[in-house]
DNA sequence: TCTTTGTAGCTTTTT
DNA sequence: GCTACAAAGA
């Protein structure tokens, strides 16, 4: 035991060993985060205070519950596998398949992804008549989704238009068509699970007595729903028959890049309230970079209010200076970076350990051209993921089928593919008699089957036969059947990508053979009735875990990715490029509510992925949406002390920008944060005023800092001029 | 049924 | 400027 607790520093070592109480540890970044987690699982067990069956920990990614397994298993002697750790999603899952009677769910119940849902949506609204433009189908699934994710249905939303009327209405009639169905969608799993643990007492007092430590990663991440869902579970709220489970939350406001999806950082503030924590636990020490970088990073993520606040120091030296690029193009910038990539990867640094990071996808392009032109491998994260292939897609919509007839989303993605003759016109015909019957496509279709010549009655023979043959076999013989009896192989067989999409088909049965196994070896919780069978069970799986974002591979190659997609990782060298005012932080941000802040979360999250070098780098120009945008250094760049950037090309502009960035610093040093809006900033001046400039024109104030002889406003003008700060003593601002 | 042509939109996206 | 998806022609 005593060598569990060794290297660990006093923190870590407090959180670890913390005692049976609620905890929240503000973990930054590269403070050993998962480390002391799974120690905390390991040390809980290895002291015998609990069982394995007694533990709960919940994480947002499949990657990173498989990471606290594996650690877990190296730590202790217990079988791992049995143990509840997962995903948010993939323990409801695994909780309603136990339970799925008494949540209302058939045994073979489907998870639809946001793909299958829209699709689902989409053919709803068709039957409806809801007008598409009225009633786009992202927006309704958007709506459905945020209310779900608030644990609201159909019935609980106030509406006060009729617009929201109607889209409650559409809520209302999708929630009965999933229904009917069998199928949920990723919120309805977590939701569904929720509602059934607050109505049914027995099952959740079960539950409750059972879960004596509920540990969560990533907490700032949770949504509303997912922390309500952890608050049941801990019994919370309710009246201490016994001593409720413990919930020890670790997380990073700092590093919630993630309140755009419903993800709700204020969670933390909550948690610490509502559980009463006196004493958060912070993991300031970090192993990970260089002084430099986080001296950045720490002065950045001051600029934001409302932090629980937090610190990071390492025992390493300053490091090197951080390094700022200022292009004339966003070409100029790429063949910047590619060089100075190809310059590290000469002087041995390993091409894995070189990122580079970017706002938005679309920046991709102009690097990768550049990356192809010189010949320098890149790998680039956020491609097609592997259960995301059409090919993959259809296989699992005929297993879908099989396992469930009511799956019309399945149905419709499968029944003319292969093309079999089944056209828009005999699908839309039975459609309508699917309404009118009130049935499932799939049903309606074998009840027209009196004529059994035509192309729709032979597909539906073609379903019967399949489940007839595979009925007793098992599931990898399942899927290879399938396979070849749908004529999916034969199809691609002559398809020009073809031989890829039929080494993916061979893949999947691979995966259905590991899975297989992995069942069998109870993977589940032997005290669990397993219900729906191994085919169910792999279709879930399917649907929650859609495999690694698919990349180009190759060992030796330099690492591309969004910020989004850098999070968790940590690399040698980082560039970050594109920092642009509107690109970085991005526009549409601007008009969000606390969006510049979680912008400038995404930039702290970027920094402190370099472990001993990073490059901040922009473009004076940038050829966006087809056409030549003049950008602005991003304010990001000022808002970091000019003692930790080695400017590499001295641009004359730069001086001014860079007398502006100290007078940022110096402003926050003294406490004066930058303004909120609608606040006045002085002289009847405030945040979103009108103003005129004798020189610039008219434009609108954006933001102001500082006081004094240093109050200064960021005015927006019109057209050519743009984004101007202007120090209030000398600008002469006329209100309008 | 497959191909062509047109038009909208375009930030990030763990499940 | 490019892509993705939808509606119209062969």
């Amino acid at each position: 035991m005593p060598d569990l607790l060794a290297d660990l520093n006093p923190p870590q070592r407090a959180a670890v060993t913390w005692p049976t109480r609620h905890a929240l540890i503000l973990a930054g970044a590269g403070s050993g985060k998962t480390r002391v987690l799974t120690t905390r699982i390991a040390w809980l067990l290895s002291t015998g205070q609990v069982g394995p069956q007694a533990i709960l920990a919940v994480t947002f990614t499949n990657k990173a519950a498989r990471e606290m397994q594996s650690r877990l298993a190296a730590m202790v002697p217990v079988n791992v596998r049995g143990m509840w750790i997962g995903t948010f999603h993939g323990l409801c899952n695994r909780l309603l398949r136990a339970h799925h009677r008494e949540a209302g769910l058939p045994a073979q119940f489907q998870i639809l992804d946001i793909a299958d849902q829209l699709s689902s949506i989409k053919r709803l609204a068709k039957n409806l008549a809801f007008d598409d433009q009225k009633f786009p189908p992202q927006d309704l699934l958007h709506f459905i989704n945020a209310n779900k994710e608030r644990g609201l249905r159909a019935a609980q939303i106030d509406a006060y238009d009729s617009l929201t009327r109607r889209r409650v209405e559409f809520y209302a009639e999708y929630e009965r068509q999933c229904q009917r169905e069998g199928v949920v969608d990723f919120a309805e799993l977590l939701l569904r699970c929720f509602e059934l643990l607050q109505r049914n007492q027995p099952l959740r007092e079960h539950y409750q007595a059972r879960f004596r430590h509920i540990l969560v990663d990533e907490f700032q991440d949770t949504n509303r729903l997912q922390y309500d869902w952890l608050k049941l579970l801990a019994g919370h709220g309710e009246p201490p028959r016994e001593p409720g489970a413990c919930l020890f939350a670790v997380g990073d406001d700092d590093q919630s890049i993630y309140a755009f999806r419903g993800a709700d950082p204020g969670n933390m503030g909550d948690l610490q309230r509502e559980f009463v924590i006196e004493e958060v636990i912070r993991l300031e020490q970090n192993y990970r970079s260089h002084g430099n970088i986080l001296d950045a990073a720490n002065v950045l993520i001051r600029w934001n209010p409302r932090r629980l606040g937090k610190n990071l120091w390492t025992a390493e030296g300053a490091g090197e200076p951080i390094r700022v690029f200022e292009g004339y193009s966003d070409l100029d910038e790429a063949r910047f970076i590619v060089e100075e990539m190809t310059e590290l990867i000469d002087d041995g640094v390993p091409p894995t350990q070189i990122a580079l990071l970017y706002r938005s996808n679309a920046q991709s392009r102009v690097l990768e051209h550049e990356l192809v032109r010189v010949g320098l491998p890149y790998r680039i994260y956020g491609g097609l993921r592997f259960y995301d292939r059409q090919e993959i897609k259809h296989a699992l919509a005929y297993l879908r089928l099989l396992a469930n007839p009511d799956d019309d989303t399945a149905f419709a993605r499968v029944v003319n593919f292969p093309t079999r003759g089944i056209g828009v016109r005999s699908i839309d015909a039975l459609q309508e008699s699917a309404r009118r019957l009130n049935t499932s496509l799939y049903n309606a279709a074998a009840s027209l089957t009196g004529k059994p010549g035509t192309a729709l009655a032979r597909f539906v023979r073609l379903i019967e036969t399949l489940r007839a043959d595979t009925e007793r076999l098992p599931l990898p013989e399942i899927v290879d059947h399938v396979i070849e009896g749908c004529g999916l192989r034969q199809h691609y067989l002559t398809e020009k990508d073809g031989p890829d999409r039929l080494a993916n088909l061979d893949e999947l049965l691979n995966a259905a053979t590991v899975f297989t196994e992995e069942y069998a070896s109870a993977v589940y919780d032997a005290a669990l009735p397993v219900d729906g069978g191994p085919l169910a069970a792999f279709l879930a799986h399917a649907s929650l875990e859609s495999g690694e974002r698919q990349a180009g591979e190759g060992q030796e190659a330099v690492q591309l990715m969004t910020v989004h997609a850098a999070k968790g990782l940590e690399f040698d060298v980082v560039f970050i490029g594109g920092l642009e005012q509107g690109l970085f932080p991005h526009e549409n941000a601007a008009s969000e509510r606390d969006g510049l802040e979680e912008e400038r979360r995404l930039m702290y999250v970027a920094i402190t992925r370099a472990r001993r070098r990073l490059y901040l780098s922009h473009a004076q120009t940038r050829l966006l949406h087809g056409q030549t945008r003049y950008g602005l250094r991003s304010s990001f760049l000022d808002e970091l002390p000019k003692t930790l950037l080695r400017q590499l090309n001295p641009a004359v502009a730069n001086v001014a920008a860079f007398a502006r960035s100290d007078h940022r610093v110096a402003a926050l040093a003294r406490g004066s944060a930058p303004s909120d809006p609608g606040s006045a900033i002085a002289d009847g001046l405030c945040v979103g005023q009108r103003v005129r400039h004798t020189r610039f024109g008219d434009g609108v104030i954006v933001a102001g800092e500082g006081n004094g002889r240093e109050a200064r406003v960021l005015v927006n003008f019109d057209r050519p001029v743009g984004e101007k700060w202007l120090l209030l003593e000398y600008a002469r601002l006329l209100p309008l």
